[in-house]
DNA sequence: TGTACATCAGTGAACGCGCGTTCACTGATGTAC
DNA sequence: TGTACATCAGTGAACGCGCGTTCACTGATGTAC
C-alpha cells in the first residue's frame, strides 16, 4: 500500500468502509473486465486499506463479487424504471426503458456482461414462468412469489413484461402474448447489447433505430413516439 | 501427475502432442467455462505430461488459448458451411446454417461464449464493412482483403451475408440490404444463443420456431422449407 | 550385423509471484466514574 | 474536569497454494560407419 495512511472511520461508521469496498470492487470489475481480476487484495489496494480489513465486513472474497452482481441487476432495473417521465404513454415508457437498457449495457459493458456470466446465478435461476396461453391478455403480472435465490434477474425482466402488457391495455400494442413477446424483445436487445460490446467497431444500426424496429416487430407496438433526444 | 507414465511419441511425431495440448485446452475450457481456469498446468495434467513439456510446442500459455479461440471460430464457420445438402435452395441453406449456429452455441456453450469474450479479439476486430446503400443489391460479397489480425470472426459472419444475398438472388428474400439484414439476423441469433446459455431454465421459444420467425422478420425470407428433423 | 553416438521428446526440481485467509496486535475513539 | 479503561476499526506478518516459466537433465529412438 502506498500513499498516506488512511483516515480511520469513527465508531459506528464501520459500514462506510463496507460501501467503499463494494464500490471499489465494482470499479475494478468495470476497469479490468474480468471477474477473476477483482481479487481481494486488488480491492484492498483500490480502497487504500490492508487486505485483512475486508474481513470485518465480508466473510470472503466471493461474497463481495456476489453482492456486486446483485447490485448491478438492481441498478439496471432502477435505470429502466427511472427512464420515463410519469405522464408518458405506455409505448413511450417501453421505448424509454428499452433505450435505458441499451445505454446501461453500452456505458458499463463489463458490468452488463457480468450479469449474464455468473455460473451460480445461471444454475440457480429458476423458471420465470411458463408461456401464457394467448387466449386473453391476463398475464400474471401482479406480485409473484419471490424465490429466495437471486430474484434480481427476474424482477428486471418483469419490468419489460409489465410495460408491454400496459401497451396492450392502452391499445398501443397488438401483442397476443405479452410475456412471449417481451422474451423476444429481450432477445433482440440482449443480442444488440452483447454484439456492440464484443465488436465495438462492427457496423450495427443505431440504437434508437434498432430499438424502434424491435418494438414494432417483436413487441407489436403500433404507435411509437418520435425520439426527442439524441442517441448513439 | 498420476497413472502410468505416458508413452513418448516417436521421432518426427512431436506434433501429435501439440494437437493433444490444443484438444485438452479446448476440453478444459468447455468443462470449466472459464478461460482463467485453463492454466498451463491444468492442460498438462489433462494431457498427462509434465508442465514444461508444453514449451516444446507453444511459446507460452496465452498462445494456446489464442489458438483455441481461432479454432473455435473456424469450427463454427465449418459447421455453418457443412449444414446443408448441396442441392438445397438458398433459403434452405440459410435455415440450415442458422440452426447449425444455434446448435453450436447450445452444445458448446462455453466455447461459444469465449468467441465473444476475448478482449484482444474485441479490440483488434476491424470494421467489417460499412452499411451498403440499399439502392441495389450489390453488396461486396466477393473475396475481401483479409486483414492479418484475426479474420476468423469476419469470415464466419460473411457466411450469413452470402447466404442471405443468395436468397435475394433466388427471389426467396425481399431484403433490400442483405448486409444490414444479416446483421439484424445475427443480433437475433446471438441474443437467443446467449440468453439460452445464461438462463437454461428460462422459457425461450424453441430454436426452430425462433429461427423461422427471425428469418422471416429480419431476413425478409418469403419461402421457408418445413423442418424435416427435430430440434430443441 | 554390431556399436558408438547424435538427436530429440519429454522430465523433475526449483524460482518468484500474487493469491485468500489466519492470527495476534495496535492505537485512536468513546465511556464510566 | 480528569483519568483509567473498554471498545472497535484497522494493521503487519505469516501461512500454504497454484501459478507461469527456467534450467539442467535423461533416456529412448534413430543413424553413421
Amino acid at each position: 500500500m502506498t500513499g498516506p495512511p488512511r483516515q480511520r472511520n469513527r465508531r459506528g461508521e464501520g459500514s462506510k468502509l463496507r460501501a467503499e469496498i463494494l464500490d471499489a470492487a465494482a470499479d475494478l470489475l468495470e476497469e479490468t473486465g474480468s471477474e477473476q481480476e477483482v481479487t481481494l487484495r486488488a480491492i484492498a489496494r483500490h480502497v487504500g486499506i490492508a487486505a485483512p480489513s475486508i474481513y470485518e465486513h465480508f466473510p470472503n472474497r466471493d461474497a463481495i463479487v456476489q453482492e456486486v452482481v446483485d447490485r448491478a441487476f438492481i441498478d439496471l432495473r432502477l435505470a429502466l424504471q427511472g427512464a420515463w417521465r410519469p405522464e408518458t404513454t405506455p409505448a413511450g415508457k417501453l421505448q424509454a426503458a428499452g433505450l435505458a437498457y441499451l445505454t446501461y449495457a453500452q456505458e458499463q459493458p463489463n458490468r452488463y456482461r457480468l450479469l449474464f456470466a455468473r455460473r451460480d446465478l445461471i444454475d440457480s435461476e429458476p423458471t420465470i414462468g411458463p408461456h401464457q396461453p394467448a387466449a386473453d391478455n391476463s398475464v400474471p403480472l401482479g406480485p409473484r412469489p419471490l424465490l429466495p435465490a437471486r430474484p434480481a434477474p427476474r424482477e428486471t425482466f418483469l419490468v419489460l413484461v409489465n410495460l408491454l402488457a400496459a401497451c396492450v391495455d392502452a391499445g398501443q400494442s397488438t401483442s397476443a402474448d405479452p410475456f412471449g413477446d417481451a422474451v423476444t424483445l429481450w432477445i433482440a436487445m440482449h443480442g444488440y447489447a452483447m454484439l456492440r460490446i464484443s465488436f465495438p467497431q462492427f457496423p450495427l444500426p443505431k440504437s434508437d433505430e434498432f430499438l424502434d424496429r424491435a418494438l414494432r416487430e417483436q413487441g407489436h407496438l403500433t404507435e411509437l413516439p418520435a425520439w426527442t433526444w439524441p442517441t448513439a
